[in-house]
DNA sequence: TTTAGCAATCATCACATTTGAGTGCTAACA
DNA sequence: TGTTAGCACTCAAATGTGATGATTGCTAAA
């Protein structure tokens, strides 16, 4: 269903009125005339306003009430509508500034990229990265703490797990003969094998015999760890929200409160099931918040790794805003990480 | 100035009533009468509502509305009036539940313990645990990630740093032959003595300078962390505040919120600064949020580490209620923590 | 197809009125 | 001296009323 080229105008145009007022007003046909075509009267706009409700883009709240964009009129701006904004250098230049020339830490990384992201748009953040599908395991140590407790450290490809632990020793020699056992028998195999059963059924054997306990502590520890680490998140923001009318009412703002707090549930809104690089979801239908739309763009950090940053905010967002601020900080990014990786070394 | 008992029992009844009641709801001398004192008139008790409003206990918000307490009223009850609630058998059951017996992680323990207060308190709650004073370096090690990237890993007494750096060197060899030298050096000192500059100085010469890049960032690493870990914290169930009629402004909402999402000033509010067993501060004046409560416990999960358990919400909080979770929780980490520390091993 | 003109609609505001819960005070009582 | 009944007074909150003005839908003419 094509729209005439006024009636693209005339949508875009209450959808940005929309955006740009800080109340969620209505929008009048008077007021399209005076600030975008003094050239038709407002009985025309009327009209077309009328023909765009009837294709369900715009709504009405009561008779003499201005038009408001539906949901369906903001994702028809969004998918055709909209025109890519710009941002000025001292925007870009800004965002910029926000990552220092260091070589960052995964942590640093996300979390920099979630408050400047929160930042430059005024609404809420989130920046994700994956795990690594295949994280390899590159070293094992055990460390004494106390009488009972020790201090075990499973360097892998993608992360360091550290856990403290009873492993039911805490004889120097014993930690340092399990700790090399296991390293022959895991160090360069990748954490998924280790949690095999048949694998390790076939690995416990001989001297592994005396160092069962330590075995299993470990095991156990790999095996939680895989199973609860499901990457490292970072949300920005989240006060943000509350600047919008439409987050006026309390029980909104719990839920989303609520959403915020609970890791298990955010991650799968944000994962981007096909790599797209740029996605909105317009009225998130996918759970979490009502009336909510979702901006994210996914940038790769290295060949294992992506990174994806969102943007949450009210139906009513400034798309174009979003869109320009994710990808500049993706760029930066991979810029960032891209500058680091080359040969020159800072300092 | 001691109240008499008729006065106590009034204060108390006014507290009380104002707790249980969902709403900020001011309390009437003639509900007073029918549900704590039949014996007296209500006009009785508006005398000595009267009394108690001039010590400064109560106040009014209008002629012909009830009495609500006041900041100095609530602190007269939890710090003289209030009596000890004993939780029950089941109560105590579902705490003790939550943690599984398992020896958790530090940060399993923080969090268990965050989410098991927020859920039994109906509160926002917040653990802490404070980074070791002392904190000794156990072992240095490197691994080669990419060409120019590498983990460093840095085991403390305290915790398990990791940063990914680029070391300026990815050859296997150099890597161990400077991470050896640098064990050598640094395993057993404490992280303080490595940043202090003559240390360093007189440390780094023969051949430490073929590795004069590693090592500065090593220390690099080690000075940043030292710097910006400031121990691990758990906020829990921060959309709790917003059952609260109290916060039903966005204002305070923001406000709680902007403090939650920022650990740098939420540590300090926490912070005991004696080794109090429990504190009770009403109407928290240490910044953060006005006219919020805030009850804190401090235990010892051994002889290095402390934890601070905390509850926040509006100074018409069920105090009793606080008071009697936070002691529960902080006898279950410590029994926890003990059994793990027998002999018996689970399993 | 566009436009002017006009009746109809309805949220919003200001203002008045009513209602009822609750206190303060006084005078009498124990 | 402490307690009580009774009553006037106060004030928030709920309810009602009417005016205002922005905006639309429709119609008929250009």
């Amino acid at each position: 269903m094509d729209l005439s080229e006024r009636k693209k105008k005339i949508l875009s145009a209450v959808i940005e009125t929309n955006i740009k007022s800080n109340q969620t007003e209505a929008v009048s046909s008077k007021q399209l005339q005076e600030e975008y075509m003094p050239k038709v009267s407002s009985a025309t706009i009327r009209n077309e306003l009328n023909a765009l409700e009837e294709m369900g883009f715009l709504t009405h709240l009561h008779t003499s009430s201005g038009r408001v964009p539906t949901r369906e009129g903001y994702e028809k701006y969004t998918s055709e509508l909209m025109e890519e904004k710009k941002l000025s250098e001292s925007e870009k230049e800004t965002i910029k500034s926000n990552f220092s020339s260091k070589l960052l830490s995964l942590r640093d990384i996300i979390e920099k990229s979630a408050k400047t992201i929160s930042k430059a748009t005024n609404y809420t953040s989130i920046v994700y990265a994956e795990r690594a599908n295949k994280a390899i395991i590159k070293d094992i140590k055990f460390y004494p703490v106390s009488r009972t407790t020790q201090l075990v450290v499973v360097v892998t490809s993608d992360r360091v797990i550290n856990e403290l632990s009873n492993l039911g020793t805490n004889d120097e020699n014993d930690l340092n003969s399990a700790s090399a056992i296991l390293r022959d028998l895991f160090v360069d195999k990748p954490l998924s094998l280790i949690i095999n059963k048949d694998f390790r059924d076939k690995v416990v054997t001989k001297e592994l015999q005396k160092y069962k306990v330590v075995f299993d502590k470990v095991i156990e520890i790999i095996e939680s760890n895989e199973q609860n680490y499901l990457g490292d998140i970072s949300i920005a923001g989240k006060d943000k929200l509350m600047d919008y009318p439409e987050f006026n009412n309390t029980e909104k703002l719990k839920k989303a409160v609520s959403l915020f707090e609970d890791k298990d549930s955010i991650i799968p809104l944000i994962k981007n099931g096909d790599d797209l690089e740029l996605s909105i979801n317009v009225g998130s239908d996918k759970s979490g918040l009502e009336d909510c739309s979702l901006v994210t763009i996914t940038c790769n950090l290295n060949d294992e790794k992506h990174i994806t940053a969102g943007v949450i905010g009210p139906m009513r967002m400034d798309y174009q805003k979003a869109v320009s601020v994710l990808k500049e900080v993706a760029y930066t990014i991979e810029n960032t990480l891209a500058e680091n990786q080359g040969d020159e070394n800072e300092r």
